[in-house]
DNA sequence: AGGATGTTGTTAACACCGTTTACTTTCGGC
DNA sequence: GCCGAAAGTAAACGGTGTTAACAACATCCT
C-alpha cells in the first residue's frame, strides 16, 4: 500500500534518512567506547553497518563533520542528563539542585570517559569559536543548565558576588550578557558562573584524564571537597546538612 | 684522523646518534606546533629530515614510542621552565615562589598550547599508570617542582591543612608518601598538593583548551583570582602586597 | 504506464599513514 | 685491509580519508 496518506512518501524518505544519520552516529559512538577515539573511522563505521565508506559521504561531508555531529549529539545527551538530575530535586532548593547537577556531571564523565574526552580534550578548536558570538549551540545547550541554576540561585539571594571586579573584565562580561538571549543576568552572576565552571571542569577533567591516578585510587572525597568549596563560594554553604562553617 | 684519543671514536658514534635522536624530536615538535598533532607523523618527520620513514625505526621502536619520547622531553622542558621561574625569587619566600611558578605554568601553556595539549589532554592512558607506583618519571619531574615548594611552604608553617580528613582517604595518601623517596611529607601537605594541583590544572586547561573562549577574551583576571584563591587556601594570603583579607 | 529526476549505494583509484622485510651502503675497530 | 655492526633504502602489506565514474532504485510528473 504505497502512498497511503496525503503527505506523500517524501516524509518516509526523510524519516529513513534520519534513521541512517542516527545509526551512523550510534555506530561511531560504539566504536569510540569500545576501541577508542582512533577507531571511529569512516571505513570502520561503514564496515560495521554493512556498507562501504564512500556511502557515508551521502550523510556527512567527511570524517571531520561526522565527528562534529557526534560531538554535538553527546553535548545534547550530557545536557539531558544534567537536566534530569536537576528535575529530581525541588525547584525551591536551587543550591541542592546545583550540587546534584555537578555530581551528575562527574558521574556522567566517569561513566563515559571516552565521550568526555571527545567533548573536552580538544586542545584548540582552530578558531571556530568567536569570542563573543552566541549560538555556540553544541556546547552551550549544556552550559545553559549550569548558568540557569546559578541565575536562579542569584535571584533568591544565595549568590555572593565578588567585591572587586577588574574593570577591564566588565567589558567582556557585558558582551556575554548580550548574547544570553534571555533574562538580563547581572555581571557578577556571569562571573561566578565562569569561575565555577572553570573550577568544576578542572575537578572533573583532572580525574577523568587520569592526572590523579598517581596519587589517589578513589578521588571522590577530593571532588566532594571541591564541590563544598564551590557551593561555599556561591554563599550556599549553609544549605548543607552540617551547620554553617566558621571563619577559621 | 680516526681514533684520535683513548676513548675511541665510538664516542663520536654515540654523539652523532644522540644528535639524530634529538633532531627527530625537534622535527616532530616543529610539525606539532606548525600543523597540529595529526601532522607529527613518521613519514613527515623523515621527509623533513631528508630520509625515509623506516630509517626512524633505528632510533625509535615506532610511532608510539616517538610520541612518548617527545612527551617526556616536553615534560622536562616544562619542569625546567618552572624551576627557572622558582629560582628567580628568593628561597625564603616560598609563597611568592609558588605563585610565580603557577604563573609560569600558565604562561608556558599559553605559549605552547599544542605541547600542553599533548601532555595533558590524554583522556585515558590505558592503564600505564599504576595507582601507587612511583617513578612516573615523565610527569613527575614536573610535579615535583610544585610539591617541593608546597613542602617548603609547609615547613615554614605557611600551609593550613584541612581539619577533617576523610578516613578512607588517609590510606591512599599513606601509599603516596611511601613512594615519594625523599623526606617524610605529612599527609596534609600531600592533600593540599593534590587539591591545589587539581585546581591549577583546571584553571590552566580550561583556558588553553578554549573552554572559556565563549565568554572571555582575556581570561587573565580570572586566573589571577584563582591564583589568589589557591594561595589563600594555602594560608599564604597575607604574603600579598594587599593587607590580610577579612573573613567576610 | 513510462520516462525524467534525484537519492543511495557501489567499485576503482589516489595519496597518505604505520610497519615489516630484504637489501645496500657506510663506517668504526681490529 | 678486512669484518661486522650500524644506518639507510626500496618494496610491499594493510589501513586511512577522499574523489570520480557508474549502477540501482524510488519518487514524481505527464
Amino acid at each position: 500500500m504505497p502512498s497511503t496518506s496525503g503527505t506523500g512518501s517524501t516524509g518516509r524518505r526523510h524519516r529513513v534518512r534520519e534513521e541512517a544519520l542516527a545509526e551512523i552516529l550510534r555506530t561511531g559512538r560504539r566504536l569510540l567506547v569500545e576501541e577508542g577515539p582512533s577507531a571511529v573511522t569512516l571505513r570502520a563505521i561503514a564496515r560495521e553497518m554493512g556498507m562501504t565508506a564512500p556511502a557515508l559521504y551521502r550523510y556527512y561531508a567527511g570524517h571531520r563533520d561526522l565527528i562534529q555531529a557526534l560531538t554535538s549529539h553527546l553535548y545534547d545527551e550530557l545536557a539531558a542528563a544534567l537536566t534530569e538530575a536537576r528535575e529530581r530535586h525541588p525547584a525551591d532548593e536551587p543550591g541542592r539542585r546545583l550540587r546534584e547537577v555537578c555530581r551528575e556531571l562527574r558521574r556522567w564523565a566517569l561513566a563515559h570517559p571516552r565521550e568526555f574526552g571527545l567533548l573536552f580534550a580538544k586542545p584548540v578548536t582552530d578558531a571556530d569559536t568567536a569570542p563573543g558570538s552566541a549560538a555556540h549551540d553544541p556546547s552551550w545547550r549544556f552550559g545553559a543548565v549550569l548558568l540557569g541554576l546559578m541565575v536562579e540561585l542569584w535571584r533568591r539571594g544565595g549568590v555572593r558576588p565578588p567585591t572587586g571586579l577588574d574593570p577591564s573584565w566588565i567589558a567582556q562580561l557585558e558582551e556575554v550578557r548580550e548574547h544570553l538571549a534571555g533574562e538580563p543576568v547581572p555581571l557578577e552572576v556571569i562571573y561566578v558562573f565562569v569561575a565555577c565552571w572553570a573550577r568544576l571542569y578542572g575537578a572533573v577533567a583532572v580525574e577523568v584524564f587520569g592526572h590523579l591516578d598517581f596519587a589517589l585510587t578513589d578521588p571522590e572525597p577530593l571532588f566532594e571537597q571541591t564541590l563544598r568549596d564551590i557551593m561555599a563560594a556561591l554563599g550556599e554553604g549553609a544549605a548543607l546538612p552540617s551547620e554553617p562553617r566558621s571563619c577559621a
